[in-house]
DNA sequence: ATAGTTTTGTAGCGAACGCTACGGATATAG
DNA sequence: CTATATCCGTAGCGTTCGCTACAAAACTAT
């Protein structure tokens, strides 16, 4: 058994409201004080659980990914890739202008620090979002080879372009962009799809 | 003519600099340390000149769109409307990359502060952002009443959606995209674009 | 019980922040 | 010239920043 003074708060729910003051006021806006308020901490345990700040955001992104696994998870497990686009889109659509207000509008990866005075911040955000893509791009490179995607498709600019259009959504959603207006931008981005040149196999289960 | 000392610098030069910090940092990571070092001025100067930080940002932002104005008029007076979506993005990818080193790279409405202790900073990158929007969407409006767009063709969400991929693009160059990558993005992008019903009405030199 | 370990709240560290008081410098006006 | 006006550099204001020293508290191990 662990000894010592047990922990007195959920590190998790620690994170989720730290998220939230990350989210809203960027990397360099959120303060300690911002942060231990939110999390109900002191600032001793803040740094006894996560190092510094730059630590707790870290560990914030983890969670953030965490929490996002599972619509992803959705997204490349859809039967065809032009679906793999729609839901991809149509998630982040329904994603940023969090209507439940959970979350502030917008997406904490593009939010929360593309410029700072520290660039290791930046680079995080840039190494998170760039799995994303990465895992689209993985998706289609199969989806072209079994036909789902013509051969002359390119697989990574396809993930490119649906990861900047997301990403651009997310501008627009924490400008205080409506689900409609992100809605008719998915339909449009929808409309550059490449159409298979045969049937994909829907038989076969893909593999994830 | 105007008495006392002469100002010993030069606004327009000030403001450019003052630009390139802000475009690297972000509006809270450029302390005024950074942005008096760089402008080669004094604090009091600063002052004097800007009234304080926001002012300075403010005024720094209107340079911006001081400078970008050309290549804005160039897009708007293309001869048809999808003309102007491709000069629109292929500006967006050949800017944001900065090839000449004379920026960083991204765009400074985007990567300056989304999110910000004081709301006030991205509540002015967006009222920049969607001047742009808008210029866009009116220029569509009148190409949709002319034919150069179909009537089924929504002007409102045409510029939302190339504003979205702009915006989007800005993110993944400040994350290290190349010029090909974005221009790629920017063909795929173009695929979305609606046909005209009929041959737009090449002849008539269009207002601005 | 006692020792050992970890977390907690208080209280405050040094540094950096945005900003400004002040006096000397440099111009025009008369 | 003197008077007035604006700008400049120095030097430092008060506040907030990220972070930590310290001792009491709360647990396990023996």
């Amino acid at each position: 058994m662990r000894t010592g003074r047990p922990r007195g708060f959920c590190i998790d729910t620690a994170l989720d409201r730290a998220m939230t003051v990350f989210w809203r006021k960027g990397y360099e806006g959120a303060s300690l004080a911002d942060l231990t308020e939110a999390m109900g901490i002191n600032p001793p345990s803040l740094y006894a659980a996560f190092g510094n700040k730059e630590g707790l955001f870290r560990a914030v992104l983890e969670r953030y990914d965490e929490r996002r696994k599972g619509l992803m998870d959705k997204v490349l497990t859809a039967p065809d890739a032009k679906s793999v686009a729609r839901l991809f889109l149509e998630g982040v659509a329904e994603f940023t202008v969090d209507t439940e207000g959970r979350n502030p509008p917008g997406c904490l990866l593009v939010q929360s620090g593309l410029s700072c005075s520290d660039q290791d911040i930046p680079d995080a955000l840039a190494q998170h979002r760039a799995e994303k893509e990465k895992a689209l791009r993985e998706r289609f490179e199969r989806d072209r080879k079994d036909g789902g995607l013509p051969k002359s498709a390119d697989p990574a600019a396809l993930a490119r372009y649906l990861v900047a259009m997301a990403n651009g959504m997310c501008v627009q959603a924490a400008a205080g962009a409506t689900a409609k207006e992100l809605h008719d931008v998915v339909e449009l981005a929808l409309m550059a799809w490449p159409e298979a040149e045969k049937k994909p196999a829907k038989k076969l289960q893909r593999a994830v």
